[in-house]
DNA sequence: AAGGTGACCGGCC
DNA sequence: TGGCCGGCCACCT
């Protein structure tokens, strides 16, 4: 029995690294599959300790306006925009464009 | 040990 | 139409 707290963080990294090639999710979407519905929360503060890790792709991974919230995290100020366009995903004004058209749904049958 | 914070979400006024 | 508030749970000081 491994300690949940950690589980917790290892379900986010999980889920994030299931993110295929050119699809973003949010947030509350990650929470859900973890079954934390409303700790959203918890998903970004997971996020926050994944951005060290490169297996997974934090990137991909906005809110659920599809707003590049957490792009002020990363390395640079645009670095999130100039990964999710290599992508093949649209970025203006920090919102993906058509969202909900590379919105990806986490699968819970999975973890 | 306790309090405050946070890359969110949803509802309400 | 936009802004404000509460809720959620784990991490940090």
């Amino acid at each position: 029995m491994q300690k949940d707290n950690q589980n917790f963080f290892e379900r986010v990294y999980e889920i994030a690294r299931q993110i295929p090639e050119g699809r973003v999710t949010s947030y509350g979407a990650i929470a859900r599959a973890l079954g934390a519905g409303r700790s959203a929360r918890m998903v970004g503060w997971a996020m926050n300790a994944a951005h060290n890790l490169e297996d997974v792709p934090a990137h991909r991974v906005v809110n659920r306006n599809g707003v590049l919230t957490g792009k002020h995290h990363f390395d640079g100020t645009n670095l999130m925009q100039q990964l999710l366009e290599n992508e093949g995903i649209q970025v203006v004004d920090n919102q993906i464009v058509d969202f909900k058209k590379y919105f990806w749904e986490p699968d819970v049958s999975v973890q």
